[in-house]
RNA sequence: GGGCCGUUAGCUCAAUAGUAGAGUACUGCAUUGACAUUGCAGGGGUAGUUGGAGCGUAACCAACACGGCCCA
């Protein structure tokens, strides 16, 4: 006798090591292909709730086209991180006393590998216990030669054609980690600040222009004052020069548009080389640009002595108390607004001014949205196809450049007097070198590494062998659908588009499905600072990869945010045990599943229905799958499995099974194993590790010639009729048993005896056929056709009376309110059709079909009225 | 400022415009051959508000309120 309980702690690690030492997760040559790249999680990073729904719904479409005749491949990997990596492996060396910049850029990187070998492996692994079913043999790394290949090849050839070059532009600095930034990896946070109001001098007078400023240190490289041609209030002080407080330069108030007569006093200083849009300003105005700034965020020699080398903020105090001292400082205004972090470091984002690598992303843009315009990508949902438009639209030039060291190396290399030679080797660009100055020369290549988004910009095709010619990338290329959280469409779905777009030719992903952040359960997202953070780990640990993949895809509506609970994977741990004692009960019941076949002329008909209800299920579950709509496909199974087979036939067959009859036994058998074979296919993709223990323990793999992994979905067809309907009709009565003793009190357990003399012809039959059944799951002791001296009630089922007998003695009053009762629901919904059917318009236009439903509704419900009015009156 | 989404049972969420459902929680009862990670039954809804189109709406339209997110 088997445990009554499963334990997923024993079953798991040993299941998966199974499939890997059979080689499932390999793709086997098939017509049909399906494939899905996995978004490549961060190499430092470790599994969170987002990446256990992002894969759940990767592994649950992969194995469902894996078993139903496709070629599939789930292609997995990590990618390199830049600045996280080189940030975390920078921090390790510090703790032992080593400085990056001692140890210098070759033997750092050395060091980076390092520490890959030892702990890059973690989130795969994670990844594992999950179930993932990736091809593991393949897996990938953005740092990888043949992918850093592909990565050079991208940037000469982009370089060739225009699409990549150099700009001296204000870029987002991050000061901490000294480099630049995408504007996608700013976060414009809404904090409290102070707005400043400062007079400047005007020169050669006693007044002052006030101006509003939240960034006082910044004056120092101020270059104009400006104010609205619109604005009447400083028409007369147009063309002025004001002497800049402190440090006494002397700069011109100007008239532009940027400076908005409701903000602040309506002047506003320029400092073109510390904001973006006083940048626009000083080239409309041809201002000079002053940088004030280190790299680092320190003040440098272009200011006064006394301020240079304090860092941003501390500048910002001498200044206060200088422009205070000189009671030039008039006002502070306390205020909200938005300022620039890095999503990395954390610090406030620098306008910088300095040269960087630029891709032409609005070129790039335009096959990119073609194909979502022309439906050969779709969004699902569709909705998600706005938000990739909205960013497309207003796309601006992508710094593609990074200051770090961990990453691939911009391949472009400089002549002695700064010109460029870009090419894939130094040996390219040498010869490009000789070409131009005629002779050999020194070449410096560019220290900068590309970010990282532009390596897994290429992930669809870079993973499947690109630029090499590869049987993979012509079978997998376009992939079938690409799952992802919309946290990224802008850094990372776009970016592979337009990429794909630019070197296949071809949208790299059918489908892209869109799904929601994992919030907790009171819908809030899970951050380390607030302490909220589910580890999906410890919810594995707890109660299976198994329930937390089920609870996950169950929850996966579209466009909703996930709000977890972990009530909820505790009901689906119950699941799984449920299913495993299932398995225990038929076991016992002597099924056998060596020769599990489609059974064929079914005479029972409880046998029937349960066919015929798995059918049904497993045709709306392939449905919901295709349609990406794993909540509905996990609902149906979950209800088809625990309602329909366990509460309901597997009782039901006890009655077959405690007979006596060897026939029907064997049949009952037969039906249950195949039911109860498919159940474990069908669940496979959801609940990998039980299925495939119970399809072990079973020996359904026929010692390894039927893995379960590979099972072809059923696709028998089978159309409902009157044994089918029988059964619908038992478990009708026996519930309508069932609440009647709830109602009236009586023990669930006792039983009772029916008179059925009154009822009509072809129910007593239908009773009779199946009296074994019903006295069983209904505690019925007998039908009788005579009255007899007991206690009784009458129960009405369908238009028709039953007088229940029994033992205990009841209430009448009771009976009475219960019938009472339900009169009232009856009379009210009879008014509700009443209403309706006296209306015209209603029998008017509304369609036949829904008028005649009305009144067939009108005259059941009046009629049991009428038999509980009887009832009523004989008590 | 622009845009997107949401508001249905205590909670988390479903549902082609045609009698509002599920899971969970709650209440009562049950339990000698799968399972207490169980079974049976039950209560619980002014569908955010207001207006409109429509025979009919939770669903369509509009406005408002509240909440969330993205972009500037």
């Amino acid at each position: 006798m088997s445990s009554d309980k499963y334990i997923h702690e024993n079953v798991e690690n040993k299941i998966y090591s199974y499939w890997e030492e059979k080689k499932l997760f390999k793709p086997k040559s098939n017509k049909k292909k399906f494939s899905i790249v996995i978004p490549p999680p961060n190499v430092t990073g470790s599994l969170h709730m987002g990446h256990a729904l992002n894969n759940s719904i990767q592994d649950l479409l992969t194995r469902y086209h894996r078993m139903n005749n496709f070629e599939t491949l789930w292609q997995p990997g990590t990618d390199h991180a830049g600045i996280a990596t080189q940030a975390l492996v920078e921090k390790k060396l510090k703790s032992e006393g080593i400085d990056k910049n001692d140890l210098g850029r070759e033997k750092f990187i050395e060091k980076v590998w390092e520490w890959k070998a030892q702990y890059g492996d973690i989130i795969i692994n994670q990844l594992k216990k999950l179930g993932c079913s990736c091809d593991w043999s393949r897996n990938a790394f953005t740092m990888d030669d043949n992918l850093s290949k592909s990565v050079l090849k991208v940037f000469v050839e982009m370089h060739k054609k225009g699409l990549i070059y150099k700009s001296k532009k204000l870029v987002n600095w991050d000061t901490v980690l000294k480099t630049a930034i995408s504007d996608l990896e700013v976060d414009q946070r809404e904090v409290n600040s102070k707005l400043y109001y400062i007079n400047y001098p005007i020169e050669g007078t006693d007044n002052f222009i006030t101006i509003a400023t939240t960034r006082p240190e910044t004056m120092l490289g101020d270059t104009a004052i400006a104010v609205n041609p619109s604005d009447d209030r400083y028409k007369s002080f147009v063309n002025k020069n004001v002497i800049i407080p402190i440090i006494e330069r002397k700069i011109k108030i100007i008239e532009d548009e940027y400076a908005d007569p409701e903000q602040g006093t309506g002047a506003v200083k320029i400092t073109p080389a510390h904001d973006f849009n006083d940048y626009d300003v000083g080239e409309r105005n041809n201002l000079e640009i002053i940088n004030i700034f280190t790299p680092d965020g320190k003040i440098n020699d272009n200011a006064p002595d006394n301020y240079i080398g304090l860092d941003r903020f501390e500048a910002r105090k001498r200044i206060l108390k200088e422009l205070s001292d000189k009671h030039l400082l008039i006002k502070e205004e306390k205020i909200k607004n938005k300022v620039p972090y890095g999503d990395r470091s954390n610090s406030i984002i620098e306008p910088y001014l300095t040269e960087q690598w630029f891709a032409d992303a609005k070129k790039l843009s335009i096959k990119a949205k073609e194909i979502v315009n022309n439906k050969t990508t779709n969004f699902f949902p569709p909705n998600w196809s706005k938000t990739y438009f909205q960013w497309m639209d207003n796309i601006e030039p992508w710094c593609i450049s990074r200051q770090l060291w961990w990453g691939h190396q911009i391949p472009a290399w400089y002549g002695p007097d700064g010109k460029v030679f870009v090419d894939e080797t130094k040996e390219g660009a040498k010869k490009l070198a000789k070409e131009h100055y005629k002779k050999d020369v020194e070449l410096i290549r560019d220290p900068d590494v590309l970010d990282t988004w532009f390596s897994s910009g290429l992930w669809p095709f870079a993973t499947l062998g690109w630029p090499e010619k590869n049987e993979y990338l012509d079978k997998f290329y376009p992939t079938s659908v690409l799952v992802t959280g919309f946290d990224i469409i802008f850094f990372w779905v776009a970016r592979m588009m337009m990429f794909g777009m630019e070197f296949q030719n071809k949208e790299p992903f059918k489908n892209i499905y869109v799904h929601a952040l994992v919030r907790d359960e009171k819908g809030q997202k899970m951050s380390k600072s607030k302490g909220n953070v589910i580890d999906p780990l410890e919810l594995i640990e707890k109660y299976s990869a198994d329930a937390l993949r089920f609870t996950l895809l169950s929850m996966a509506s579209p466009g909703r945010d996930v709000k977890l609970s972990e009530d909820r994977v505790k009901g689906y741990r119950n699941f799984l045990n449920k299913i495993w004692n299932a398995n225990n009960l038929l076991i016992q019941n002597e099924c056998k599943f060596e020769h599990v076949q489609i059974p064929k002329d079914i005479k029972l008909n409880i046998n029937k229905w349960i066919f015929i209800e798995f059918i049904d299920a497993n045709e709306k579950i392939k449905k919901s799958i295709e349609n990406y709509r794993f909540d509905e496909a996990a609902r149906i199974a979950y209800q088809f499995v625990w309602h329909s087979f366990c509460d309901w036939y597997l009782e039901l067959s006890k009655t077959i099974f405690y007979s006596e009859n060897n026939q029907n036994i064997e049949e009952t058998r037969n039906v249950a194993s195949y039911v109860f074979t498919q159940i474990l296919v069908v669940l496979h993709p959801f609940i990998p590790f039980l299925t495939e223990e119970i399809w072990l323990k079973n020996k359904l793999d026929k010692d390894g010639q039927d893995f379960l992994m590979l099972k072809n979905w059923s696709d028998v067809h089978e159309s409902k009729d009157n044994d089918y309907n029988e059964v619908n009709e038992i478990i009708e009565f026996v519930s309508a048993i069932r609440s009647f003793k709830n109602e009236i009190e009586i023990s669930p357990g006792a039983l009772v005896n029916i008179l059925i003399d009154k009822i009509n012809p072809d129910i007593k039959e239908f009773i009779n056929r199946n009296s074994n059944t019903l006295k069983k799951i209904g505690r019925i002791n007998d039908f009788l056709i005579d009255e007899i001296k007991k206690p009784s009630a009458n129960l009405i089922i369908k238009g028709e009376i039953y007088k229940i007998y029994f033992d205990e003695n009841v209430e009448l009053s009771k009976i009475k309110a219960t019938l009472l009762n339900k009169k009232n629901k009856i009379e009210k919904e009879m008014e509700r059709i009443n209403s309706k059917l006296n209306n015209k318009s209603f029998i008017e236009r509304a369609p036949n079909d829904i008028v005649e439903q009305e009144k067939s509704n009108f005259i059941n419900l009046e009629k049991d009225v009428n038999k509980l009015n009887y009832t009523l009156e004989s008590l």
